[in-house]
DNA sequence: CGGTTCCTTGACGCATATCAATCTGTGTGG
DNA sequence: CCACACAGATTGATATGCGTCAAGGAACCG
C-alpha cells in the first residue's frame, strides 16, 4: 500500500525544477485512488523495465534514482531520448500512442518507482479533467525538449550542444545560482547529446576557457553571462535572469540589428 | 463562414494515412461550433505564419498545400521539425507547453489553412472530451515521430535514414501498393533527415541498387521486401505486409537469434 | 530558346568517430 | 592500511565520412 508520504520528497525535487508533474493540483482523493490502484517497486541499476516492442503496460512514476529512456538499434548503438529524475514520469505519451513501445527503458542506478497500471490510466483520463490536462502539459513538454534535441543535433556544434544542455540545466537550478551539478555521468550526458564521450569531454575543455569552472560533477559559473552565449531565442524569452538587459549575449536584444 | 464541405478533401486525405485527425469523431454540432470560431485563409509559398518566439495565437489546421515547421539559428541554418500535408495540424502542442513557440512555421507551397484561436482551443477542451483525447493522440503521435528522427540522427547512416524514411512513407500508403511519390522536393526532406541535398542524393545512389527504382518524386518498389533491412521492432509490430514470415530481414523474427 | 530552380556528380578538407594509452577516483579484499 | 581491480574520464594519434564548394545536367516556364 503506497501512502502520499512515499512521495513527499520527489514531489518537492520536481517542483523545483518548475516541471508540469502528473500529480499536480489533484484532490487528496484523486491521489488516494491512483495509489490504490498502483504498486511500488524497486529496480536495480541496469535493469530494464520495458523492452523496444513491448506492450506498455505501466505508467512509471519515478520516486527515487534516475531512469534513462533510449532507442537501440541491432548492432546495439544507442541513442539517448531522455534521462528521468525523481518526480518525472515515463511511458505516459506511449500509452496514448496506440501500438507497441518505440523505446527502451532502462534504470541508470537503483530507483524506486510507482507503477500505474495503463488500464487505469486509460480510464481515469476521462474523468479527471486536471489528471489529463497534467498529462498534456507533460506530453507537450516532452515533446518540446525532443524539438531542442532534434535542433541540437542537425544545427550545433558539439561545444554549442554542451553549452545549450548547461544553460538548460543552469537555468532549472534557478538563473542567480551560480552552481549546479550534472544529474548523470558524463558518458550518460554525452549520448544524450548525440557525441561520444571522448568528444564530450574535448567541448568541456573548450567551455572551460569561456568562464565555467568544471570539477568532476560540479559546475561552476564565473558569472551570470557565461552561457548565454548558447542561448535561443525561445529560451530568452522565458529567460529570467536578473539584469537581463545587460546581457551581452542576449538573442532578445541582438534581434532588432537585423 | 467555413463550411463542413471546405474540409472534406483534407479529412479524406489524411484518413488514407491512418494518422490521429483533429476533427475526428466529433459531433455535428461541435464542428460546427469549431468552424463557428475559426477563419479561413490562404498563404503563398515561402509565408511565415509563425516565427521562433511569437506567442502562439492560433491552432493551424491545413486543408490545402503543405506546410513546413522548423528551428532556425543566427546563422541561418535550419532544422526540419515537421512536414505536414492536408488534414494535418500544428502549434497544438506548442499552445500547451506555455510560453513562446520553440518553432516557426512556414508554407512549403501555396496553401490553405483554418486558423482556429488560441484561446478557443484551451476553453474546447475542457468542454469536450473527444477534441481534448485527439489533441491528446495527435500530440503524442508528434512525438513519436520525433522519438523516431532522434534515433536516425543519432544512429543512422544516411542511407539507413533515406531507407526508413521510404519505409514509413510506403507504410502509410499501404505496405502492400509497390508504389508511391515523394510528397516534399528531395532537399526538404534532406533537411528532414539531417543531411545536405547532395548526400541525400548519394543515398539514393545506394539505395538503387538495393531493388528500389527512383524516377523523380516517384518511388517503385521491385518486390515487398525491398525495404525491410530498415526495419525495426516497434516499426514491424505494426507491419501488415502479407506473408510476413517470408520477410528475409524482418527483426521480428531475426530477434529469437540473439 | 534563355532563365530559373532543383538535382546530380566530382574533388577536397575538416571535424568527429575510432582506437589506444594513461590517469583518476572508488570500492574491495587481504 | 595498502595493493589491486575496475569503471569512468581524459588525452593523443589516426582515418573516414560528410559537408562544402564548384560545375554540369535536367525539368519547367516564360
Amino acid at each position: 500500500m503506497i501512502t502520499k508520504s512515499d512521495l513527499i520528497w520527489s514531489k518537492k525535487f520536481s517542483e523545483l525544477k518548475g516541471k508540469p508533474a502528473l500529480f499536480q493540483g489533484l484532490s487528496e482523493d484523486a491521489l488516494q485512488h491512483i495509489l490504490e490502484n498502483s504498486v511500488l517497486q524497486n529496480f536495480e541499476s541496469g535493469r530494464i523495465l520495458v523492452q523496444q516492442g513491448d506492450e506498455p503496460s505501466y505508467l512509471y512514476y519515478v520516486v527515487e534514482g534516475k531512469i534513462r529512456t533510449l532507442r537501440s538499434n541491432p548492432d546495439g548503438d544507442e541513442a539517448t531520448i531522455r534521462m528521468l529524475e525523481p518526480g518525472d514520469t515515463c511511458m505516459e505519451a506511449v500509452l496514448f500512442m496506440g501500438g507497441p513501445s518505440p523505446i527502451v527503458v532502462q534504470a541508470a542506478e537503483n530507483s524506486r518507482l510507482v507503477l500505474i497500471p495503463a488500464n487505469f490510466v486509460k480510464k481515469f483520463v476521462l474523468q479527471n479533467h486536471q489528471f489529463s490536462n497534467n498529462l498534456l502539459r507533460i506530453v507537450t513538454r516532452h515533446y518540446k525538449n525532443a524539438i531542442h534535441q532534434i535542433d541540437s543535433m542537425s544545427i550545433k556544434t558539439p561545444v554549442q550542444r554542451v553549452g545549450y544542455y548547461f544553460l538548460q540545466k543552469h537555468l532549472e537550478h534557478g538563473p542567480d545560482t551560480m552552481e549546479f551539478e550534472l544529474p548523470f555521468k558524463k558518458s550518460t550526458i554525452a549520448n544524450h547529446l548525440g557525441i561520444t564521450p571522448e568528444t564530450f569531454s574535448r567541448a568541456l575543455a573548450q567551455i572551460r576557457k569561456m568562464g565555467v569552472d568544471i570539477e568532476g560533477e560540479k559546475i561552476t559559473l564565473k558569472d551570470a553571462y557565461s552561457l548565454c552565449h548558447f542561448c535561443d531565442l525561445d529560451t530568452a524569452h522565458t529567460c529570467t535572469i536578473s539584469d537581463k538587459e545587460e546581457c551581452p549575449h542576449c538573442p532578445l536584444y541582438k534581434e532588432a540589428c537585423h
